[in-house]
RNA sequence: GGGCGGUUAGCUCAGCGGUAGAGCAUCACGUUGACAUCGUGAGGGUCACAAGUUCGAACCUUGUACCGCCCA
């Protein structure tokens, strides 16, 4: 006997363990049969599970379960990555904690041992976290981007090594000297996505900078703007724009840098915006990006102001004066400020917003730095994966995406894929004595190179540098299915179907992921990329910690539980939307299981138990005839909608066949049938209702899996016993599911029904109160259903009897209903001002539909030019509403 | 500055050429043979604005306003 409520909290534990304990998520169960693979976006190894990561697992979790029902072999490959800067910052910073020492003073080997122990300890809560949403995840293959331990001769890092040097090999990996953006407190290049560009306020300096040869055309000085003063000291050059007639006669002149003391060029780009400030822009190529392109046209020196700390530094060749030596940038700022005021060169300052980066972890601002670091050529990696694209072998989900890939892939920058870090995979490079550079699967064969090269052996050093946790993530659809081994799992598995995630890193996994796929696997490693929304909170703010808005999944998994959640998340994700997560939301979402549940339980109690071979296509009673139909409808449209990736439409249609459909009115109508005394209408019934139950529980089970496995255990118990659980029975097919003639029937009755309740609510007959009802002019359909529905009626519209009348008695509120009407008769209840009132609003809206298709038919351009359809639907519309306002006519004259 | 998207009921959002929808909230009624985490009913919208295309526009086009996001 099913309890009377339901605990998710009990229940989700119990029945993951014993799917997992199962091999329920295993790969590889059914060969022969077609594969479906989906690699899971590593989440990072020191992560915890955030709001988007319960939509992304969701949607992978609701296409995985789905396929692995279908029948298809269904690979989940779950991991996570080894995150270099997230999870070197946390160890650090649990090493400062114990107060012992830090990572320099251990030196690397014992800190990456360190690291490790962490990992061991600590690394795996995210994987957990991703157990209590359900996500069916074959964990036996879970992999870690730096592979079990690390070690050289370990898969993870043999990929990553080989396609490293391979890439170099081909040239499409290169040292160069460029601006990365430069983390001074980890003091290490860091990605695009590890910056943040934060408004903040700020201010707007202008200097002037004389000419150095005395006035041209009575000017004598030229006035810059900058936000960030200290940079001068670095500036190689002042530019104007070519067509500026302001500067005309100055191009090519000196002016004298002021405190560097220094001569630098005047010189013409199409950088400076005319219309910005004075025109004219300091040029700083070491310190800013934009600069740094400007300084590079012009061949100007790169001056570098900062060391790894971005302090000051003077150096012979950057000119900076001495005093400003191990100053820090904000407090040479202030130095070069009242310098410069006291030189007399200060012309103004305008206090503005001003969007500065950020490192995401170490939230201090990211200084532009001229370091040199590893690159791979991505510009040349693109275009197969461009083209991929353009041929429709990966296609974007919502389509508008391809845009954004496109538009960043044709303007793709060297990716920097060098780290100033210890924790992650080692650059496979070593020096030799001269500074020959010899990039090597192993140091065996670079040892092997350099004696090629020398004539000797010689002692090589290992380039300290690691890579880019992307690097290796980029690797992850192909690396995690063995290569560079030839495995049976690359070959049944690769190319993967979908990849699942947020248009936030379309181009740091998606891009990379098809760069690397194409270059070493020659295919792309997925069909379809969908790309979902990102969730909000209600207000529509991004979830962030230092906004304090952000909703723990987990807290919403121990409240509501986890069907409750993902159902709402996969009910909110619309394409092309961004999601406003609302906790009322969730609510109505764990009410919609328990409503399922008492559905069960009801069924349970009433007998209704599975039938070996029962066939729902020769079921006779025309309500089972008509949920039949609707079962059959729903199925097609939840089928539909997964394999379109529209997971609201999916939602939207179970949840309303469950609730409306079946709840409300299946199970209300065959009540007096479980109560009555027809044995056959009763067992067919019993039969039927058990075979819905089971209908929902597996198409409702992608999306939720717990409550949907306990009922299909539970109810299991009874009838014959099942042959596997429900996270492996089969999809259903129908055939010859769905009746005309039963829908026609069902719908009358349910018409019926909602008009009496309604007319009762409004001329307020007491809810508890039965009435009598004369049915007049019925036809001899209308009367037989009339018939047959009796009981039903009766008790759903709360009826005290319905009778056949020649005439509508006097003093009834009246509801045509097709050809007939139902009269209720209402003599002492009824307030005549009241039904007139409602009758003639009725009319109202009758001759506001007929006028408007009386308007539409009488415009010839519409009859010469619409379609024949849509015509005839004109026509048979006005027909009925006009048939209809006869009788409600006839219905308002009987008044009086 | 470039690009993408949004503006539909009080709120959150579907719908994207042919009868304006859902959930929540609101109001009224309710001890109806599972379910008050419920049932029944009701009210609530010039679909941001303007012009155009079309027989017909919430939907297509263009423009305007405001709001997001991404990239510079």
């Amino acid at each position: 006997m099913l309890e009377k409520t339901f605990d998710p909290a009990e229940m989700e534990q119990r029945l993951y363990a014993a799917w997992e304990k199962a091999g329920a998520f295993k790969a590889g169960k059914k060969p022969g049969t077609e594969a479906f693979s989906i690699v899971i976006p590593p989440p990072n190894v020191t992560g915890s599970l955030h709001m988007g990561h319960a939509l992304n697992n969701t949607v992978q979790d609701v296409l995985v379960r789905f396929e692995r029902m279908r029948g298809k072999d269904v690979l989940w490959q779950p991991g996570t990555d080894h995150a270099g800067i997230a999870t070197q910052m946390v160890v650090e910073r649990l090493l400062a904690k114990e107060g012992k020492t830090d990572r320099r003073q251990m030196g690397r080997e014992a800190f990456l041992q360190r690291v490790w122990d962490w990992k061991e300890e600590s690394g795996g809560i995210i994987t957990q976290q991703l157990r209590r949403l359900g996500a069916s995840c074959d964990w036996s293959r879970e992999r870690f981007t730096m592979g079990a331990n690390g070690a050289a001769d370990d898969q993870m890092v043999r990929a990553v090594t080989k396609v490293f040097v391979q890439l170099y090999k081909e040239k499409l990996i290169y040292k160069d000297n460029r601006l990365v953006n430069w983390d001074p407190v980890f003091e290490t290049a860091i990605s695009d996505l590890e910056v943040e560009m934060r408004d903040t306020k700020g201010s707007m300096w202008s200097f002037a900078y004389p000419l150095a040869d005395g006035p041209v055309d009575g000017i004598s000085e030229i006035i810059i703007s900058t936000t960030r003063p200290e940079t001068m000291l670095g500036d190689g050059a002042v530019a104007v724009h070519p067509s500026d007639e302001r500067y005309k006669n100055l191009v090519g002149k000196m002016v004298r840098l002021p405190i560097a003391d220094r001569l630098i060029p005047i010189i013409a780009d199409e950088y400076p915006d005319p219309e910005f400030g004075t025109g004219a822009v300091k040029i700083t190529g070491a310190h800013d990006a934009n600069d740094f392109e400007v300084a590079r046209r012009h061949k100007l020196p790169m001056i570098v102001l900062m060391d790894k700390k971005a302090r000051m530094i003077s150096t012979p060749e950057n000119h900076v004066p001495q005093r400003y030596h191990g100053l820090d940038r904000y407090k040479a700022r202030e130095m070069v400020l009242a310098e410069i005021e006291e030189l007399g060169f200060f012309r103004g300052k305008e206090d503005k917003i001003i969007a500065q980066p950020f490192g995401d972890r170490s939230g201090v601002v990211i200084e532009p730095m001229l370091t040199e670091q590893w690159y791979v050529d991505a510009a040349t990696l693109a275009k197969p994966a461009i083209a991929a694209v353009e041929k429709g072998d990966t296609v974007f989900v919502p389509k508008n995406w391809e845009k954004t890939y496109f538009e960043w892939m044709n303007n793709i920058q060297p990716w920097c894929v060098s780290r100033q870090l210890w924790w992650g995979h080692q650059i496979p490079a070593w020096y030799g004595p001269d500074g020959a550079v010899f990039v090597e699967e192993s140091e065996e064969a670079a040892l092997a190179a350099a004696r090629a090269k020398f004539g000797n052996d010689v002692v090589l050093t290992r380039d300290e540098d690691v890579l880019d946790t992307w690097f290796s993530s980029a690797l992850w659809p192909f690396s995690t299915l063995g290569w560079p081994d030839k495995t049976p799992e690359l070959e049944r598995f690769y190319k993967t179907d979908v990849l699942v995630t947020g248009f936030d890193i379309i181009f740091f996994w998606v891009a990379r992921m098809m760069m690397m796929g194409l270059h070493f696997m020659k295919e792309v490693p997925f069909h379809t990329v969908y790309i979902h929304a990102l969730v909000r909170d209600e207000k529509g703010q991004k979830m962030s910690k230092s906004k304090g808005n952000v909703i723990d999944p987990l807290d919403l998994i121990d409240k509501y539980g986890a069907d409750a959640l993902r159902f709402t998340l996969a009910a909110m994700a619309a394409q092309g939307r961004d999601i406003k997560l609302s906790t009322q939301r969730v609510e109505g979402y764990r009410n919609f299981a328990t409503k399922l549940w008492n559905a069960a339980r009801f069924a349970e109690m009433n007998g209704c138990a599975r039938v070996e071979g029962f066939d729902p296509t020769r079921a006779t009673q025309s309500i089972n005839r008509w949920i039949g139909g609707e079962v059959s409808r729903m199925r097609d449209a939840v089928t539909k909608a997964i394999e379109d990736h529209c997971y609201n439409e999916a939602a939207g249609a179970l949840y309303q066949f469950v609730w409306n459909v079946f709840c409300d009115w299946y199970l209300e109508l065959t009540k007096p049938i479980l109560m009555g005394s027809d044995e056959a209408a009763k067992a067919e019934t019993r039969a039927m209702t058990a075979w819905v139950l089971d209908q929902i529980f597996v198409v409702l089970h992608p999306f939720m899996p717990f409550i949907t496995e306990e009922l299909w255990q539970k109810t299991g118990e009874q009838g014959p016993s099942r042959t596997s659980w429900l996270i492996d029975a089969e999809w259903p097919q129908y055939q010859g599911l769905g009746d005309g003639q039963a829908d026609d029937e069902i719908d009358w009755v349910i018409r019926f029904i909602s008009e009496v309740r309604s007319v009762r609510a409004e001329m307020n007959v007491p809810a508890g109160a039965k009435i009598p009802c004369m049915l007049t002019g019925a036809n001899a359909v209308t009367v037989k259903r009339a018939g047959a529905w009796m009981n039903e009626i009766l008790r759903l519209a709360r009826l005290e009897s319905v009778n056949f009348a020649d005439a509508v008695p006097a003093n009834s509120a009246q509801i045509v209903l097709g050809e007939a009407v139902v009269a209720l008769p209402l003599t002492g209840l009824i307030d005549f001002a009241a039904e007139r009132a409602r009758l003639e609003k009725e009319l109202a809206k009758l001759d506001q539909d007929i006028a408007q298709i009386v308007g539409r038919l009488a415009n010839p351009g519409f009859v010469a030019k619409a379609p024949e359809e849509v015509l005839e639907e004109n026509r048979e519309r006005k027909a009925s509403f006009e048939a209809r306002k006869v009788r409600i006519g006839e219905a308002l004259s009987r008044l009086g």
